[in-house]
DNA sequence: CGCTTCATAATGTCTATACATATTCAGGCG
DNA sequence: CGCCTGAATATGTATAGACATTATGAAGCG
């Protein structure tokens, strides 16, 4: 069938170990040459499964000391922030985005103080919707020093996120989630109550040292949550 | 200073070529042969910095073809959700726990389906207070079967998600995070009105396929974020 | 022209070895 | 007793070579 690596497997067999409370915490594992002994096989394989389980932060290495089980002091989950486009695609519903403002400004003196940004900036706002219903009122800004381009792009038909993915990948992030009350626009834009719950996701995007783009999601609160796991089936 | 290892220095490199975008998306990188003589190194060297840069999901591999720089698609964010004991004292503000209730049951046959426990558990609820302010209303059901001490553990003393992480590490998780409102019960707990938004956390962590504990915290909306990163910086 | 087959080029895995580095532990010396 | 020194040890990094695996692209065949 699938004859799985060595050292994956014994990066696998050793997890298990851990997760299945066998290992705990503190605990030493075998040092190289033993596991190497027990698996017949090199130490360079042993250590490649070592190495890897080290780099999750599920063991702790120390050289002349041996290898230790991690506390899991804080448990780092991996959160799929997904474009919401693709998401809802893929989640087979039906997508909508409506653009309802769009400005070419400098940013105020304060807001270029918050953004990092001294250059012009494209405001644009907007309402997700997915199968009909307003999912999201978007507010976001983008640095044009960084994005020309994108002061010609037609953002009634493509949202900002999805357009900015295509052309401006891998950049650094960073997200806040929160729950607010909605504004009175957010309410509006969402058809929904002022005050009612939203969840609010703020993320801002980097390249380097400048920042790309600045967005604030207000979700409406029944149509959408985050999902994190962790764990070996992570997947 | 501190010689950096010659394999990390080669998966920076190209990292950072991803990120300020000389790299795009779909873009072929040099292939091990190349790389190897660029750098006069052994294929072992440049073969370890691309398998990092492969399992951080920045490139893909494919063979006879060669290294691609890989389409961002969902951004997977690293979340740390920390025990909110030690995440409130390590920013340096008091910490209190109230336990409103605690009792064991045989969980009803329908929450014993949703669990996928068929095992007596305990169930708590209590308060979380950061500076003297209710933080978070937590409602919490834990496996028995699986944790057999914590019906011994002094929980108005310590919560019981301190406590489990103590006793009960590295078990796999799925948190869900949503807005709601307020209901009466949790409203009235943490003093906010009923309806008030709320930063909701779903937890569940399994040891295999058995469930050991399953929370829902309900956060005050203004006094709680979650923060997610993504990049090199990304520490 | 379309299909299959096959050599080839890239990555994937593994080995055996070597030396580097950091940490512990045991003595030795003031 | 405390401090320094040095040896032992486990991990960290790197090498050169070998063979496995697999998708690709071209050659050959019907």
């Amino acid at each position: 069938m699938k004859p799985i690596a060595l050292h994956e497997r014994i990066r696998a067999e050793i997890e298990a170990a851990i997760l299945g409370g066998q290992l705990r915490p503190g605990d030493r594992i075998p040092k190289e040459t033993e596991l190497m002994a027990e698996y017949g096989c090199a130490r360079m394989t042993v250590n490649k499964a070592l190495s890897a389980l080290a780099g999750n932060g599920m063991l702790e290495r120390r050289k002349r000391a041996g290898s230790f089980v991690a506390q899991p002091r804080t448990q780092s989950m991996v959160l799929d922030v997904p474009d919401l486009a693709a998401a809802i695609a893929a989640r087979g519903q039906s997508y909508r985005w409506d653009l309802t403002s769009r400005k070419i400004s400098a940013p105020a003196r304060a807001e270029a103080e918050a953004l990092g940004v001294r250059a012009k900036v494209l405001s644009v706002t907007g309402v997700h919707f997915s199968e009909g219903l307003p999912l999201a009122f978007e507010e976001r800004m983008i640095n044009l020093a960084l994005v020309p381009d994108i002061a010609e792009a037609d953002l009634s038909q493509t949202p900002p996120g999805s357009w900015l993915i295509a052309h401006v990948p891998w950049t650094e992030a960073e997200n806040r989630i929160s729950a607010t009350a909605a504004p009175v626009a957010v309410a509006r834009a969402l058809g929904i109550a002022r005050g009612a719950p939203c969840l609010m996701l703020e993320r801002r995007t980097w390249r380097g040292t400048d920042t790309v783009t600045r967005v604030r999601q207000h979700f409406v609160a029944d149509r959408y949550e985050l999902v994190a796991r962790f764990g070996p089936g992570g997947n």
